[in-house]
DNA sequence: TCTACGTTTCAACAAACGTTGATACATTGG
DNA sequence: CCAATGTATCAACGTTTGTTGAAACGTAGA
């Protein structure tokens, strides 16, 4: 990920809709939701969430594939690690004083060596 | 760290400069760097970084401290970890997809229990 | 085909953002 | 004290952003 689409990706983040809708559609998993339900739970109008949701496309935090007349939209796990990990790794020039504390946390959400990943 | 501290946190990254700026500090270490030097690394004028600086200082990514003339500036190490946190935790709510392949990448560059940290 | 439904696009507007120049503040040295 | 340096604040501006309403598009069923 280089700093143009992690920009874009903070920028989307960086709004209150937006970061409903990535919350949300994370939640929801990979079945993701649909633009209407997702724009009925953040509370938008439907026009405002298409708005947000090509940013958030764009940037490359969500996914979206047609069902019928509905639009399902889901959560792009790719690019949403891809952005820690170009905060981190760029923020770790020498100095993990960052990274520690965090993959500390992280190691208790998602431990990829042990058996805590449903904590 | 609440939703809208997040929100102030991503906002401020979405920009060009002030990811350059924290970028900097970060790889400056804690010893930071002052005003006039970072404005000077960036490209920008002082007063514009000055404008830039205070929304990084209110969204908790970056301290200040006055040494003589200058006003150095320290990347946040706290905040930075908990922006990190907060992004993977709100979003492995019964779904690790995205923290996994973090925390993996994450092991390399700030490994708390190995010996691979200067990878 | 037509109609209904869900979603997207478009133009327009108000609000917020980022930059500039001038000015004011804080600190140091003479 | 005064002048010089480094930084912060302020008003003004042009630009960008987020929302709204109307219209168009795509799909499914009658």
């Amino acid at each position: 990920m280089d700093e143009r689409q992690a920009l874009a990706a903070f920028a989307a983040l960086g709004q209150e809709h937006r970061l409903r809708a990535v919350q949300a559609l994370v939640t929801a998993g990979p079945d993701g939701l649909a633009a209407g339900v997702l724009a009925d739970t953040i509370g938008i109008a439907g026009n405002t969430l298409s708005f947000h949701l090509k940013e958030l496309s764009h940037a490359g935090l969500i996914a979206s594939r047609r069902d019928g007349k509905s639009v399902i939209y889901s959560a792009a796990y790719t690019g949403l690690s891809d952005l820690v990990q170009f905060l981190m790794r760029d923020c770790c020039q020498g100095h993990p004083e960052v990274c520690t504390p965090a993959v500390a946390a992280l190691a208790a959400c998602a431990c990829p060596t042990g058996d805590t990943a449903h904590a």
